[in-house]
DNA sequence: CTGGCAGGCTTACAGCGTAAGCTTGGCTTA
DNA sequence: TAAGCCAAGCTTACGCTGTAAGCCTGCCAG
């Protein structure tokens, strides 16, 4: 984990990381079956940093920590991105998390078809946020800035004008942060949840 | 592309390629910079697939519209969902799409600010939902069923009460699709944006 | 007729995951 | 104390990858 966040997901080998380690590649092969198996436990040393709900968490306050808490890990842990996205099988940490969500949202009133729904739509934005904010070719808001003002100088600004008024308007204004659309698309999809509970007229 | 389609991007190497062309691997590269510039040209033609909402849909009509169409792409070209996922630098066709998005958001009423809102939210759902999709271990409903017996079989159910229950009465239960969990977050999300829109009090 | 050049081919190299087998040192047990 | 096992490392080798460098051939323009 420690070399994937220091050097990227994409230079980890066997013979790099044992070098790392002081130990030949080959040496790795004794504590791992494959380089899939590493990644395996890799992923689920991430899985392992989303806080699940609450026992005592209401299923929105629930959902949003587990929002939140995973859209952290993926932005401490980019390469958790691509790792998850190429690798399907849910290991033992991936079912402790599903059950949880789950759980919580019966618990919260959700019948098992609305769970299904809400888990299903939550996750998906969660991750696909994560995939955006992850491809975004800046890290700080001064990076935005200068790539931001070198993209429209070279952009034929008349034929994507929509794109060049967002971009000079809403993005390279000061303060702005793409991040905070997260929030937005989570309180958005949280209160359309909401309104499928009995009770909500 | 068609290359990727039948065999897979994991399996598509200039050699391969060039073997299926009936040419040797570096012949390619009098046509291809390098391999990166061949991906980019698949993603080229992979979001080309996508449509762009119409001049005359309304702004729900054309985001409901490229978002169908663009999860209707990443079914056809599985491999689509990784390579956007692993790499960023939007080609000329991106722009077309970004452009056209913002401006269907804008005539439908959004200002700036909540054309970017809508954008970010629709865009990490479509994706995110795109990749859940892709992991699924199964294609068809009779995989799913077996798939989901034999995980039910090994699983400890009572410590995943409520995923039991789900896969039990949910998943497997006859007609499940979990591409209609699609439409139902999408119509959720769209909804929700409605609500930003002056005169909808 | 000639030059250029597009489109292919050949060779070669470094890096990858990993199969197969070897060495060594410490612990367990008789 | 001796015997045996085994964990943890090392070595070598194989087939795969992308691609740099350079060569050959045949078409087409001047």
């Amino acid at each position: 984990m420690a070399f994937a966040d220091q050097h990227g997901l994409e230079s980890l080998s066997m013979r790099k990381l044992g070098q790392q380690l002081g130990v030949e590649a080959m040496s790795l092969y004794k504590h791992v079956k494959n380089k899939d198996d590493l990644l395996d436990g890799l992923i689920e040393l991430a899985l392992d940093e989303i806080e699940i709900p609450r026992e005592d968490d209401g299923w929105k306050d629930g959902m949003r920590r587990r929002a939140r808490s995973a859209r952290a890990m993926f932005a401490r842990h980019p390469w958790a991105v691509s790792l998850v996205e190429s690798r399907g099988n849910p290991g033992p940490t991936a079912m402790v998390y599903y059950d949880s969500v789950i759980g919580c949202l019966r618990r919260g009133g959700f019948d098992i078809a609305g769970a299904a729904h809400a888990f299903a739509v939550l996750d998906a934005f969660v991750f696909g946020f994560a995939v955006q904010e992850r491809n975004l070719p800046f890290d700080s808001s001064e990076q935005v800035a200068a790539l931001g003002t070198e993209v429209l100088a070279q952009l034929p600004q008349d034929r994507f004008p929509y794109f060049t008024e967002m971009l000079k308007e809403h993005a390279l204004a000061p303060g702005y942060s793409y991040a905070a659309e997260f929030d937005f698309g989570l309180e958005l999809i949280l209160d359309g949840l909401e309104r499928l509970l009995p009770g909500s007229s």
